[in-house]
This record gives C-alpha cells, structure tokens and sequence, in this order.
DNA sequence: AAAACTGTAACTTTTTTTATTACTAAATAA
DNA sequence: TTATTTAGTAATAAAAAAAGTTACAGTTTT
C-alpha cells in the first residue's frame, strides 16, 4: 500500500513576508499594466525577483479581500478584480496587517518599575497617532494614480 | 607566555536591534525619572528585562550624540546629558536611524520590467512623504511630556 | 587592593524570513 | 483524452537577523 499525504496542514503556518505592503503594491501594479491578462505568478515573481511560492502566498491575501481574482489551470493567473482608481493604498495598507510604528522591545518589561510597567501603553498611544496619519496620507493615493508613476 | 587578546575588533558588528526607539526611549524615559543618578546597565536593563550588555550598546549610541554621559568605575553609571524639556522625541527618532515606512522587498526588482525598475523609487517618495508627517508629529512631543506620563 | 562599573569583542543561540520541494487540483489546448 | 501549465498549499530547509552570553581590559571609588 502506497502511504498518500492527506493534503491537510494543520499547523497554520504563514510566511509573514517582511515588506508584504511593498510586495502587494508591487503585485497591484502589475496587474494594473496588464489589465486584461491573468498575469503568471511565475512572471510577478519574475519582476520581483521573489520566489513564486511567495507572490501567490501574498495573492491569496489579496483573493481573500476580493480585489484581485485567479483562474487555476493553463493560461491561468491573476487579475484584478476592482477599478484601480477606486482603490486606496489605505486599502492595501490594512489588507497587509501592517501598523507603522517604532516597535517594541521584544521582552516584556519589569512590571515592578514605573516606567516598564507603562512604556508600552505610552508608545502604543504615540504609535496610534502616526498611524492615523499615514492613513489620512494613503487614502489620497489610488492604485491608479501609484500605477501611473510607471 | 600567555597569549592575551589585543582588544581590538576589526569586524564591525553592531547588533541592530529592531526597537531602537523604543528601547531608547525607554533608557532616557528612566534617566528622566532619576535625574540626579547614574543609573547602571544592570538596572536599567532590569527594567526592560533586557541584556546589559545590548543596553550598554544603546546608550553607547546615545552618548555619541551626547544626550547621556557615563561614569566608569564603581557606582557609575548613565545620566542625562541635556535638559528633558528640550529634546524632543524627533531627535531620538533620528538618532535611532529609524525611518518609518512599510518595507521593501527584500531582494533587487528586475530592472527589465518596467514596474521593478522603479517600484523602490516609487515606494521611497512615499515613504518619505510619511516620514514628514511623522517628524513633524514627533517634535511636538518632548522628553518631558513623554516622562510625565508615568 | 578589592569591588563595582563601563566598553566592547567574539561568539552562540534563538527567532524570523525567505526559499525550495513536492504534490493535488483545475483548466486548457493540441 | 492526454499532456501541459498553472494555482494552492504543506512541509521542510536554508539564510539572515536579532538577542543573549561570556570574557576581559580599563576606570573609579572606597
């Protein structure tokens, strides 16, 4: 009897791609250029230089917010899937997970200071506060209007 | 005869911790609090739970722009340099050689596609842009005010 | 002279990121 | 209808980055 993988992953295990805004960005503005092609993974990656494996991880975060759509099989790629001049970079910026901010100290600081014990609800404070404006900031760029710089 | 070692380094090594700020901002949160103490790495990095030895490294940064000073020897120990009123959160902000932003792929884009060829320029105006906005938010915000949280 | 520090080199360990391999499933085209 | 190309994704490996440790020279103070 042949042992066959069962096809099953139960360790949710997701690269967390360190630039994934930079990445999707990238990715939405090819697709953006070719508008009426579904574009390869192996061709994004080929733009990138990234392995393909990688951009269709990422795409899968795109499908999964419904602004790019993919056809398996031969022939098959991406496409996006909403106008490009109805879509924010605040959009993309939120579908990545991605905070600005100025980190963290990896460790938990010593509840018994003062100072630990309040840091890094301070920063968190602080941070929110950037985060808003970068907001403000992406939500007056379209992919359109990224896309157009190329 | 025993061999000792020169007490040089060629390699330069800097660990390049990934919450500069944060854990500068920790140190000089501290020293603001005991303004009349040399407080020693040992304590301080008791309070972010942090190796000495990486706090130590810190605050070498810090007294190269001349914020802190430190005295060797026994009961030595770090103590702010400059008046917490007057500096601001933008100056650490720079001497930490943070940028804000959302990352860049890590490999080199293809510099024959059109979009990899300048998507990291692209990436860079705005990021810069965000930078702006961030400094601006920043130097409003003394060491002082940050202190007086705690 | 002993003790308590800083400063910093040289590793080591751990964690995080990135890359690869492998295989299932789907769609197309010859 | 069969070969081919592509997505999807698990599992693992490799590489890079971050954090921790040890060790010891040099400084002050007591």
């Amino acid at each position: 009897m042949l042992y066959k993988t069962p096809y099953i992953c139960n360790i949710i295990y997701y690269s967390m791609l360190s630039g994934k805004f930079a990445i999707s960005v990238h990715i939405l503005t090819l697709l953006t250029k070719f508008p009426n092609d579904y574009l390869s993974s192996e061709f994004i990656a080929g733009s990138m230089n990234l392995n393909p494996v990688l951009v269709r991880k990422e795409i899968a975060n795109l499908k999964a917010h419904h602004i790019v759509e993919s056809k398996e099989g031969k022939n098959g790629g991406t496409k996006l899937a909403v106008d490009a001049s109805k879509l924010t970079l605040k959009e993309v910026f939120e579908m990545t997970f991605e905070k600005i901010g100025l980190g963290y100290a990896k460790n938990q600081p010593n509840p018994d200071c003062p100072v630990g014990k309040k840091i890094n609800e301070n920063l968190a404070v602080l941070y929110a506060e950037m985060n808003q404006k970068v907001s403000l900031q992406l939500n007056d760029v379209t992919l359109e209007d990224f896309s157009a710089q190329f």
